[in-house]
DNA sequence: CTACCATCCTGGTTGC
DNA sequence: TGCAACCAGGATGGTA
């Protein structure tokens, strides 16, 4: 599920039951996620206000009232939930539960356990190894043609893994690459750093235009559900190309079916005709 | 520095 | 129906 869109969404969902709410009751269960829980995770958040919640990227950053900043990475299969009432149901993969002064809770459930969670000082934030490397955020005002044409600048990896990796623009991932790439009418395959001037201007307003609409529609829901609220997101009715292989191209009209290709390890989706 | 690959983990889907 | 192979929204660390 996570990309910056369904990051954004959990993140809306989760502002208007965390902030100001004191955490009343941590507990949890599996502490192996993608890096261990830091040490005596539940306690230091055990009592703990929440003063602001903030993304970065795909990263949900909630700020605490001691100074502290309670980071939460998604990974492939990671979920919040949000609900009122006791929390006595526990799935499998239930591996972090809140209770909320307020009485509604939260609860962190990932089945591949890709995800993790960190607690770390918020004055160090710009130095945090998961945070200092990152590229600028897409929906930002750095994110204009001429800075992506610098960032692509150079590189001779595809125009998709480039767009994959964190460090040029953080927050995208293999969907909404994919749907910004066919609405720009750029190859993923196309060396990246030939994309410049007209072409870089209009890739970047193509990621703007669908994170946005993304966002708008509460991200996009495989196989199961990603708002807080358990209502399932609705963009994945709207892709044009993702998972689309074989169907007509919605711009060509079906003079070229869509392809998918793999491109290190991971799927594409476009149009070779409308994408050059 | 860059690019590619395997890998972490679980479960759903597909094909024989 | 059983079972194996393959696939999945991410990111990293090792290797070449």
């Amino acid at each position: 599920m996570p990309e910056l869109p369904e990051v954004e969404t959990v993140c809306r969902g989760l502002r208007p039951r965390l902030e100001g709410r004191v955490l009343a009751r941590v507990t949890t269960r599996r502490p192996d996620l993608r890096f261990p829980l830091p040490a005596d995770f539940a306690a230091r958040l055990t009592g703990r206000r929440v003063t602001r919640i903030d993304r970065r990227a795909k990263y949900i950053l909630a700020h605490l009232d001691d100074g502290m900043v309670w980071l939460t990475h998604l990974g492939m299969s990671g979920r919040m939930v949000v609900a009122a009432g006791p929390s006595n149901v526990v799935d499998k993969h239930d591996h972090v539960t809140i209770d909320t002064d307020a009485g509604d809770h939260v609860v962190y459930n990932d089945t591949r356990r890709f995800g993790f969670m960190d607690l770390f000082p918020a004055e160090s934030m710009a130095a945090h190894p998961r945070l200092a490397g990152l590229g600028p955020e897409p929906l930002g005002p750095e994110l204009t043609g001429p800075r992506l044409e610098r960032l692509l600048h150079g590189r001779t990896s595809s125009l998709k893994a480039a767009l994959l990796d964190q460090r040029i623009v953080a927050g995208l991932g293999n969907i909404y690459v994919c749907e910004a790439l066919f609405r720009a009418g750029l190859s993923p395959e196309r060396p990246a750093g030939s994309v410049s001037g007209r072409r870089a201007a209009r890739l970047a307003e193509s990621i703007r235009a669908v994170l946005a609409a993304a966002i708008a529609a509460g991200g996009s829901s495989i196989r199961d559900y990603v708002q807080t609220s358990g209502e399932l997101g609705y963009f994945q009715h709207d892709w044009t190309v993702y998972g689309r292989e074989g169907e007509a191209c919605p711009r060509c009209a079906g003079t070229v079916a869509i392809r998918r290709v793999v491109q290190s390890g991971r799927s594409t989706f476009h149009c070779a005709k409308c994408q050059r």
